[in-house]
DNA sequence: GGTTTATCCCAAAACGCTTTGGCGAAGTCA
DNA sequence: TGACTTCGCCAAAGCGTTTTGGGATAAACC
């Protein structure tokens, strides 16, 4: 049978109706239930045993209502100007949900996925006891309304002009790609560019420093290219179409996202260049497309799910009350070398 | 400023103090706010003047108690015996929930995101007043649960055994398979083989039934391979290997999910063949890598987030009592021709 | 002018839980 | 034996809404 809406069903057992059948006070099978008070062991499983008979269910809401906490926690991609690296990158993006979805859930909370909030109201609107932000963009008027609410903020990513200040977990980008420019010049390549979405997020500005910093102690010019319109395909296909025209054109590619860099191969490929042989490409985040890519693309494993489970358990420490052991958390990254930068590997 | 977990804030707002700011009784500000009872024009904006500029937000536990609904929707797939089809199609999966979310939140409603339910009890521990199950196995127990609470389920995908009781929204896979079989046998296909999951789920059944009566028709045998453990790139290359040593071998391959396809694509390259040109190839369900792959694949594009946009219209339709208009709803869905198919395509 | 009918608003009762403060009974110590 | 302490439990007060069942007041009708 399917549930007809107008179904009236008897109401579900309620605190009373355990009370009830154990004997007993409500004060006591919320003590018992909840391991709060001082309650002697019979009673509790007592009230354990009739809990379990009647089929109680504890209700969120009434809980929420008398306790002050929703059980929600909020997953959001931060706002950015525009959609720009919304979606960019769905395989990390679902890897993190997840895992901090099944930390959630273990802890007793329930996570409510936001989308992008172009209209900020949106987070708001939604009661939550903490919120899990992906990839902040500086001065993100919702992180602010949130904190103005006494909500915690984990940020994955640090708010760039406030690192120090809130709490976030983040990857070594700047050592993950001193690491992957090493890894390039390892195999022969002599000009190492970049591309890049504009430093509005945390990681797109290490990225960049740490290119910078790198080219420098080389003696090396910088060859940079920023996408600004769409993190897809396209947009890496437009700036390293735009790189080859440079004179000399790069020998290497470093892209900080999976899907520019699947662009960034197309383009090479239309002008007839063969990676790795002409030029060698790696990213900076990693993906089943990368994977199964014509050549499967070297890539930089952020890991995900590491990511989004310390962000859901700093974020519900926070939430009950506790001090997380650490303010910020650096997570270790790893390089995973694939074809398209070994020079000895055989071209398909 | 980042809010300290020991932060002692003024409670916020209570429709008792927008009672107050305005001169009215609680009761007149519920009904202002909410549009329900009969309030003089002029009463009902000075109290909603007076609820933004003390910047009112009505408490959701509190609602809920009072009004019996959470506001909450879950999306979950439904349970498969193993992980065997969890996050099979990511970006499928995505598309559908974020479609889903926007139009959830436009009614006023958050949409939590279940992962796959080992444990039953995940969607029955979180209290929603209504449930999407993307892609349900027959006779699935949390689904059965839920509707013994009385909580709407609608489902993207027919659950099988029970296809005219319930709500659904689905694609019409049997007429989408006849379209790609029919363009594999326009391209010169003279022996196709079929790759699927196990017909737990309706659209492989979809799949599995239309490709038998295609194969029928023709006075074909069918050319069926199974995966049951994982539908991942690995378990279409060890599907898509068994095929190739049959003989005759298949001259063209559709394949269940785009991951399986482009695993399959992989094993046809292991083998020397040529895609298109030795073996044709196409998938089911679309996505960025199977678009980014070489050949890129031909695929079914299944229109992600009409789906998604269609249940969560439908769920709450029933959860605010309404009949929705239709019980099942047909999507429509494309072929997107690409280079897999195409005899006259060009080799890379 | 009295009766009816609208109109606008309100008091009070849920909703189901957590938490505080306290009260007997039993145990402990001198 | 009396004075404390500990133990095990409970009554009652919220938490912030929605909703029900009127009750004033004003307008309309005869």
């Amino acid at each position: 049978m399917t549930a007809s809406p107008s179904d009236d069903r008897p109401r579900p057992a309620s605190i009373r109706d355990v009370a009830e059948a154990a004997g007993v006070s409500i004060t006591t099978v919320s003590h018992a239930l909840n391991g709060k008070g001082r309650i002697a062991a019979s009673t509790r499983e007592r009230v354990r045993r009739a809990a379990k008979e009647i089929g109680y269910r504890p209700s969120a809401s009434a809980r929420s209502l008398a306790g002050g906490r929703t059980g929600l926690l909020a997953l959001s991609v931060s706002s950015p100007t525009d959609l720009l690296l919304s979606l960019a990158d769905v395989d990390y993006f679902m890897q993190l949900t997840n895992a901090a979805t099944i930390t959630a859930l273990e802890a007793g909370y329930a996570l409510v996925t936001l989308p992008v909030a172009k209209d900020e109201s949106l987070l708001t609107r939604v009661n939550v006891d903490g919120a899990v932000i992906v990839d902040p963009v500086a001065r993100d008027p919702s992180i602010a309304h949130l904190r103005e609410r006494g909500v915690p903020v984990v940020t994955t990513g640090r708010e760039l002009g406030s690192e120090e200040r809130g709490w976030w977990v983040d990857n070594d980008h700047r050592a993950s790609t001193r690491w992957a420019l090493d890894h390039l010049e390892a195999q022969g390549a002599k000009r190492v560019a970049l591309i890049t979405g504009p430093p509005i997020v945390s990681y797109s500005a290490d990225l960049i420093a740490a290119y910078t910093g790198w080219c420098a102690e080389r003696g090396y010019e910088p060859l940079t290219e920023t996408v600004t319109r769409s993190a897809t395909e396209a947009g890496g296909y437009a700036a390293a179409t735009r790189l080859f025209t440079r004179s000399p054109p790069p020998d290497a590619i470093y892209v900080g996202l999976d899907r520019l860099a699947l662009g960034a191969l197309l383009a090479a490929q239309a002008r007839g260049l063969s990676v790795p042989g002409d030029v060698l490409l790696a990213a900076c985040t990693d993906s089943a497309a990368s994977r199964a890519a014509d050549p499967p693309l070297t890539a930089v494993n952020l890991g995900p799910e590491r990511i989004g489970h310390a962000a859901a358990e700093m974020l519900i420490d926070l939430v009950e009350g506790r001090e997380p052991a650490e303010a910020h958390r650096v997570m270790p990254v790893e390089l995973v070398v694939r074809d398209s930068t070994e020079r000895m590997a055989a071209r398909v």
